[in-house]
DNA sequence: CGTTATACTTTGTGTTTCTATGTATATAGA
DNA sequence: TCTATATACATAGAAACACAAAGTATAACG
């Protein structure tokens, strides 16, 4: 299982990178997550659900119910152009930060 | 600047790995970090001791008082084995992640 | 001798996290 | 038919945490 830590920092550009790929609801996203970890990363609801109105708030996403009549309601999210540049900057700071750990992963001990 | 998410989740590994090449003190940790990360990451010492504390309460990390003359007194961190063991952990548990993340930075979108 | 850099510590608080709980419907299976 | 499970979303509040701020003290520099 994934720390907590490297949870919540991977939890927003995960969503955002999600639903770029198209758009998706709660419950689906939680099981998309669980699917492309290989079963190491998994979310409760209690934990996804205040996320994805933060971002919504943020305006990195938006929501709309279905109407469908062959389905219970569900609220769809689609990633914005803000949400879009929002992952963008965070891929940059991914990649800051593992050049950062892969400097000190590769590095021999001066001792030892 | 890095997220206060992101620089959570990295610490730890950080500092550990600061360590396994060597001892160091918080003063220095401190520099070192803003120095590898092209100072894009900058610890101040209110955030950075109290994490020196909880890994030395966890064992993974030691401290002695430098008793030597010709400086004002250092306390000098030294990792330890379980140290070692946990800075493992964290690369694999990073790997993982970042294999989430790739997945999801590659992938073109559906739409767009 | 004053200012800046070095060096470590801790308290308190503001924020965040997420567990627990609640609501409701669809479906599978017994 | 009834019940258990899966689907689907929401939120209050406790617990945990981060970290700014303030404190102590010495060395070095000008």
């Amino acid at each position: 299982m994934i720390s907590k830590n490297l949870t919540a920092a991977s939890t927003k550009p995960i969503i955002l990178g999600i639903l770029k790929q198209g758009n998706s609801y709660g419950y689906l996203i939680i099981k998309k997550i669980k699917e492309i970890s290989g079963g190491k990363m998994e979310y409760s609801d209690g934990m996804l659900y205040p996320v994805l109105h933060r971002l919504e708030k943020e305006g990195l996403i938006k929501s709309n119910w279905s109407m469908e009549d062959d389905t219970r309601p569900r609220k769809y999210y689609e990633i914005t152009e803000a949400g879009k540049q929002s992952l963008l900057e965070e891929k940059q700071q991914w990649q800051q930060v593992n050049a950062v750990l892969d400097q000190l992963w590769n590095l021999k001990p001066s001792t030892n």
